[in-house]
RNA sequence: GGGCGCUUAGCUCAGCGGGAGAGCACUCGGCUUACACCCGAGCGGUCACUGGUUCGAUCCCAGUAGCGCCCACCA
């Protein structure tokens, strides 16, 4: 299978990405290399991905969460892990409604009402079909490397299973019910929602106070929401208002209607807000419905299902902001009016699919009895069963599932879960279990469940529960979930809460890693609204898939969110065109991975495999820590800065020289374990660098690097550092010189055992002639010496300025430590260690005085 | 009203008790036969403010100011 590298050295000059990442990502998927293997005697890693809405598009947000998923399954299966990243959709009820419902205006010109139940749920699984799912075609391009033999969707047979299933264990344990309360009411979708899909902002409304009554027997309320008052049944004071005490237990007329409402005391009440005296409309607002119970009030509603005003009376048709306007008006005309705050901001509910006000709404829905299950999602955190990463997060989720109140699963939808609760016509209820069948003449409930209601069984739904399934028992708990911290509780608390309960106590995962938001450029968050929204697919048209993967691991930093630039994105580009080079090189050059490697090389290839294998545990140990910007960073700037600017460079000499086979094996070694660390950020362009180096199958089933300690080399490391200082210090009195690169300088090396050879290649100095004369004396930080033959042309004053302002650093440095060196407490308290560090520092800095006072002394005076 | 977090180079962000860092941007010089999507050199910061702890604070503590996010039935 392998031929040699040098047959094989025909990259063009640049990457493509265009040009090989559809193909590689069908082999790929072609050969298996995502399916999981449940019978496999490996150890099981296991990701269940976010479902997207099956209505969705890619978004960065998806671009930064797939791209940790890939990277912590691809490197898993390296290191032999049998790998399952399960993939899938959700239904997304209510988008799907909207959608569905806007193309079937657009294209039959009908209604949602138009068509019968069965007819809209087929049409909207046509839409599906054909519009549907767009994202799962996004995700290959941007490489997940997903077991798509495994593709759920939360309303296949099995998910509905699963669903029916655990709806019936619930109602069965009597922690699902059905109840008359007050819900969060969207007159536009017309369905009821849960505390979770209510938005709440701050609004300008207003605050009108109202007389009710007359006389001495009158009460002033406040109100926001005037129009209820038609719905109003008596007027509430708290019990040791003195203020109103004469008052309860007698009536007051309510204004604009011929009744009579009660007043009545209620703790709720807060005496020291406004009158201390409050409307009660127990059918419209939730705390007066619950004050309506305590006191048994009638609870008549005055509102339909659009928020149009039912109330017989002159009111009656008017939606409910005008209602509020012209009973706001009557109520002026008839002298009731006692004041008027204009604008008063204050919290309004919007349904976060549509952005309408949510009015609070009296119904009869079903509802999950959350504490016991609640009790135990949390209790399973407490124990450190399942564990948040960043750790700082966690306070979060106990906010979330400790303050849960009753889920309201009901929506009336057709696009889902159908609730299996079957009807006699006497009114009698019975829930049906997946296998049984209801009884004759009984009608099953029209409602669908909550989307979220079956999300929260994805990690065990999509894996085969109820049944034992092999998946089921192999694959979970999975071992980290994966999402922004933005769905905590719409999801992560949900399916901790039953998976808890449906899989015996065992929790869905055993850490959940939460990643931030992508932002735009300037940190602001993206909407459609601001128009800063950026299409991931864009950039990965213009650079690659894994240009942009890469951008994202750069500002991936454990909950942090982060801001996205095209910059990035190009730099990350540019970064594998670097890599894409630094392959075409060695492959030109002979580079190889056959063979065994050398047991002993000397200088650069001693260094670099030192290095090489230091940074492999670096990234293994930061892997642990899921810090994918420090990974990313490292072997950047590792790749970059050391293997490109440094070895390469280095190598370059010695591939001609006696020890040129050592280094065509150790450049090889060093391609091949830097693409094997790469691979899991940048799949596409690792895997065809790395088979082109290695004439291998594929790299995605290569092994991940172990690091060998036998490498290190201390004393290589330093004799590189000391090649680097000497370098570089001549490089900058050249720059600081104006010497052309290409000028070359006589130059005379001592005091050091730097290779100089290597020296005078990198820096174009050329060996001492007959008639040297050294016009410039270097001195490096390592006591290197190096003198350079400037034959006169030396410019005195930029070196006047360079070593005048080498002098002052070094003479700041010598007075810091001096200092400390003084001072008492310093001497006795510190540590030993960083004494010594000082006293070191303090003996430089006054070497570096003494040589650059020279240098300056020597340079002629003009 | 609770809870969490942020304030470090022009921008986006690391660092978090003993020498201020990265990427991008900027300046200067270079087509040095892997790469101009490049190479080399450089400029740039009283680490928000005020106190405290400490031999020593960007880092720990308290407070102030500004910003952000999550939750919350004050009409």
């Amino acid at each position: 299978m392998t031929s040699t590298a040098a047959q094989r050295s025909d990259l063009p000059s640049q990457y493509v990405p265009a040009d090989v990442e559809g193909a590689l990502y069908a082999r790929w998927e072609e050969r298996g290399y995502f399916t999981a293997d449940p019978h496999s005697d490996k150890a099981p890693f296991s990701i269940v991905i976010p479902p997207p809405n099956v209505t969705g598009s890619l978004h960065l947000g998806h671009a930064l969460q797939h791209t940790m998923m890939d990277a912590l399954s691809r490197r898993a299966r390296m290191r032999g892990f049998d790998v399952l990243w399960l993939p899938g959709m959700d239904h997304a009820s209510i988008a799907v409604h909207s959608l569905v419902e806007r193309y079937l205006s657009e294209t039959e010109g009908k209604g949602r009402f138009d068509y019968t139940r069965e007819e809209f749920v087929a049409k909207a699984w046509e839409w599906k079909e054909r519009y549907g799912g767009q994202i799962l075609g996004q995700m290959r391009r941007l490489g997940d490397g997903v077991d798509w033999t495994r593709e759920r969707f939360t309303m296949d047979e099995g998910l509905s299973r699963a669903v029916q299933t655990i709806f019936k264990s619930l109602y069965d344990n009597d922690l699902i019910y059905r109840a008359e309360r007050i819900i969060n009411w969207c007159p536009r979708d017309l369905t009821a929602l849960s505390d979770a899909e209510v938005d709440h902002s701050d609004e300008p409304g207003e605050l009108v106070s109202i007389r009710y009554g007359d006389g001495a027997a009158s009460v002033v309320v406040a109100t926001t929401r005037a129009e209820t008052m038609l719905g109003d049944t008596a007027v509430a004071v708290h019990p040791d208002d003195e203020r109103y005490k004469h008052l309860v237990g007698t009536e007051v007329a309510l204004p604009l209607t011929n009744r009579r409402i009660p007043i009545i005391a209620d703790e709720h009440v807060d005496p020291s807000f406004g009158t201390g005296a409050v409307k009660v409309t127990p059918a419209h607002d939730p705390n007066d419905f619950e004050i309506g119970r305590r006191h048994d009030l009638p609870m008549p509603s005055i509102m339909d299902e659009r928020a149009v005003i039912t109330a017989p009376g002159p009111f009656k048709g008017l939606d409910r902001l005008e209602a509020r306007f012209a009973i706001v008006a009557a109520l002026r005309e008839d002298g009731r009016i006692v004041a008027e705050k204009r604008p008063y901001m204050h919290a309004v509910g919007h349904c976060s699919r549509c952005d309408t006000t949510i009015e609070p709404r009296l119904s009869l829905q079903w509802w999950v009895r959350v504490e016991p299950l609640a009790r135990a999602a949390g209790d399973a955190v407490r124990e450190g069963r399942t564990k948040f990463e960043p750790a700082e997060l966690t306070p979060r989720y106990f906010q979330w599932v400790d303050n849960l109140r009753d889920w309201c699963i009901s929506r009336q939808l057709w696009w889902g879960h159908r609730i299996p609760v079957w009807y006699s016509p006497d009114g009698d209820d019975i829930c049906i279990g997946p296998d049984e069948e209801p009884p004759a003449g009984w009608t099953q409930d029209e409602d669908v469940l909550d989307t979220w209601f079956s999300s929260a069984l994805w990690p065990f739904s999509t894996m085969g529960w109820p049944d034992q399934t092999p998946e089921l028992q192999r694959y979970y708990p999975t071992t980290v979930l994966v999402t922004g911290y933005d769905i905590l509780f719409f999801w992560v608390v949900r399916m901790m809460l039953f998976g808890v309960y449906a899989m015996d106590g065992e929790v869905p995962f055993k850490t959940v890693l939460l990643t931030g938001l992508v932002r735009d450029s300037s940190g602001k968050k993206m909407s459609k609204s601001r128009g800063n929204v950026v299409d991931p697919l864009l950039w990965m048209d213009n650079y690659g898939a894994d240009a942009l993967r890469l951008s994202l691991m750069q500002g991936a930093n454990p909950g942090a969110d982060q801001a996205v630039n095209e910059e990035w994105v190009v730099g990350a580009r540019n970064f594998c065109t670097k890599l894409w080079n630094a392959t075409r090189f060695a492959l030109k050059n002979g580079a190889t991975i056959d063979g065994p490697m050398p047991e002993t090389v000397a200088g650069a290839d001693a260094w670099i495999l030192s290095r090489l294998h230091a940074v492999v545990t670096e990234v293994d140990e930061l892997y642990e820590k899921y810090e994918f910007a420090k990974i990313t960073d490292l072997l950047y700037h590792f790749a970059w800065d050391e293997v490109c600017d440094w070895y390469i460079e280095l190598a370059k000499l010695s591939l001609s020289g006696p020890s040129g086979d050592d280094t065509r094996r150790v450049l090889g070694e060093v391609l091949d374990v830097l693409l094997r660390l790469l691979h899991p950020l940048i799949p596409f362009v690792t895997e065809r660098l790395w088979t082109e180096l290695t004439g291998r199958e594929s790299v995605v089933i290569a092994d991940w690097p172990i690091a060998d300690t036998a490498r290190a080399d201390a004393a290589a490391e330093q004799a590189i550092a000391q090649l680097q200082s000497v370098v570089s210090e001549v490089r900058r009195f050249r720059s600081d010189q104006g010497l052309k690169p290409s000028q070359k300088v006589p130059a005379r090396f001592s005091g050091t055992s730097v290779d100089e050879t290597a020296v005078r290649t990198l820096l174009r100095l050329e060996d001492p002639g007959a008639e040297f004369i050294p016009t410039a004396t270097l001195t490096t930080a390592v006591g290197a010496r190096v003198e350079l033959d400037l034959s006169g042309a030396i410019d005195v004053p930029a070196e006047r300025a360079r070593l005048t302002k080498d002098l002052a650093a070094a003479q700041k440095e010598r007075d810091v430590n001096n200092t400390k060196l003084l001072n008492d407490n310093f001497v006795s308290k510190a540590p030993e260690a960083v004494i010594a560090k000082v006293r070191d520092r303090l003996a430089a800095a006054e070497a570096e005085i003494e040589r650059i006072s020279a240098a300056l002394d020597a340079l002629p005076s003009t």
